[in-house]
DNA sequence: TCTGGGGTCCTCCCACAT
DNA sequence: TCTGATGTGGGAGGACCC
């Protein structure tokens, strides 16, 4: 019998569990929309270029699922019911499903909105078993928020994340196969567990690596075990071999963080119709600015280093990026970066997405002086009290109150409204070349 | 199939300083 | 003064995740 990891290094066995939310934009919409109960659902795939957020077991049975494109989806389930994400309802109600796992343990490390892991190791003694608090959330949301879930308990992240899969519903033709709801590891169980499991179950075996590891004969988790880590790191670089390895010998001391500082703050959209002059593509630009800045000054950050994406007509992607002196929380200022980042790009072949990102992230409560401002006494710049204004007002009022001007003339202002969110492109109505109306015409 | 949006992390290359 | 080794930061792209 294989001994636990954890128990080889006299380390006390963690107790993790891992719980995620069953296909949880769709049961949102199910909860505010009882009727649909029973149909085949799929939140996003709007558009001529969106793809599917989420579908319901019932259109998962018909080979729906997320990442999917909008057209294959519609082919394959002509029949069901498309719905536009509603972002700000889901991270409402994800809010209070995370509220629920805080009443369990304070060490909660959100994944997504709809995921997180729990480290419930100090938790037992007054709460009984991991596996009781995991029947015990589950319970408690089905109460609270009227939503399943599915839970994993491991002595690591990733066996939990792993074991969640297996608690996890499964479609069929004739609806959900309800699966265990709960999952667990049992110490010492881990290898018997893992190494049945094919290699691309393993965090971090995208595509590429699977092609790669397929090259060295590895078509399981045991396989993989199996390769000497110099092998690995030959094969997939020396952070990634590493880490593969340790995986495969269900070694994973990563933390549970409950708090994680974002690393860069970005924005980016597709265009319904490719675009080919800077005119039409920077058009864009201005609203992402602002949205990148006015989320920067929400989280009390400033940046650094601002990147500009480019997707062309053909899908290749290329980066143009800048470093600043100093960082910047300031929508104008990120406009004018990108803006110039841009003109560097030859987008005659055709443009079909563009995006704004904001890296190198600092406190942006804390300002550093520049030369030119160099009077201690002096208001901390006029644009600093117009952005803190704007952030008022936005906040009492919402997100879509204010904006630049040029965006009101465009019409565009509004897709700042919480709960806007699109998977995709909408239509081109969205832009000053835009259609006008509510982008709802389904 | 015709491929979103928002992220993180890694690798490679290059320039520059020591 | 020149050259090579080394470290570091920035820029770009790739892979992966949800």
């Amino acid at each position: 019998m294989t001994s636990s990891p954890q128990s080889q290094t006299g380390a006390v066995t963690r107790r993790i569990l891992h719980v995620d939310m069953d296909a949880f934009f769709v049961s949102v919409e199910l909860l505010d929309h009882p009727e649909l109960r029973g149909r085949p659902v799929v939140v996003g795939g709007g558009g001529n270029r969106g793809v599917v957020a989420a579908a319901s077991y019932e259109a998962r049975a018909y080979g729906v699922h997320s990442a999917m494109g909008s057209g294959m989806a519609r082919r394959l389930c002509p029949h069901a019911v498309f719905i536009d994400g509603r972002h700000g309802r889901y991270s409402e109600v994800s809010g209070e499903v995370m509220a629920i796992f805080a009443n369990f343990t304070p060490h909660v490390e959100p994944l997504s909105l709809d995921e997180a892991f729990c480290d419930v190791t100090r938790s037992e003694r007054a709460l009984g078993p991991a596996v009781e608090i995991a029947h015990q959330i589950r319970h408690d949301v089905l109460a609270g928020v009227g939503l399943t879930c599915s839970v994993g308990v491991a002595p690591n992240k990733f066996l939990a994340k792993l074991a969640t899969e297996q608690a996890k519903p499964k479609a069929s033709i004739d609806g959900p196969v309800f699966g265990p709801g709960v999952v667990v590891v049992p110490d010492g169980d881990e290898i018997e567990f893992l190494w049945p499991l094919p290699v691309s179950a393993v965090w971090g075996v995208g595509p590429k690596t699977l092609e790669r590891l397929g090259r060295l004969g590895v078509v399981s988790v045991g396989d993989l075990a199996a390769v000497p880590e110099r092998a690995l790191i030959a094969s997939v670089g020396s952070s990634a071999g590493r880490h593969l390895h340790a995986l495969a010998w269900a070694r994973d001391d990563r933390p549970v963080v409950a708090e994680l500082t974002p690393k860069s703050i970005s924005h980016e959209e597709t265009f319904a119709h490719d675009r080919f002059d800077v005119a039409t593509i920077g058009a864009e630009l201005p609203r992402m600015a602002d949205a990148v800045a006015s989320r920067l000054r929400g989280g009390g950050l400033a940046s650094r280093t601002i990147s500009v994406k480019v997707r062309f007509a053909s899908f290749a992607t290329i980066t143009r990026s800048i470093t600043l002196g100093a960082p910047t929380d300031d929508g104008p200022e990120l406009l004018a970066v990108a803006r110039s980042l841009l003109d560097s790009v030859d987008v005659s072949p055709g443009v079909r997405l563009i995006g704004l990102a904001a890296g190198n992230l600092v406190d942006g409560t804390v300002r550093q002086l520049r030369l030119d401002e160099t009077d201690a006494t002096a208001p901390a710049g006029d644009r600093a009290a117009v952005n803190s204004a704007i952030d008022e007002i936005r906040g009492r009022f919402g997100s879509g109150s204010i904006g630049p001007a040029r965006l009101v003339e465009q019409g565009s202002l509004r897709r700042f409204v919480q709960g806007q969110q699109q998977w995709g492109p909408t239509s081109e109505a969205t832009t000053g070349a835009d259609r006008r109306d509510d982008g709802s015409g389904r």
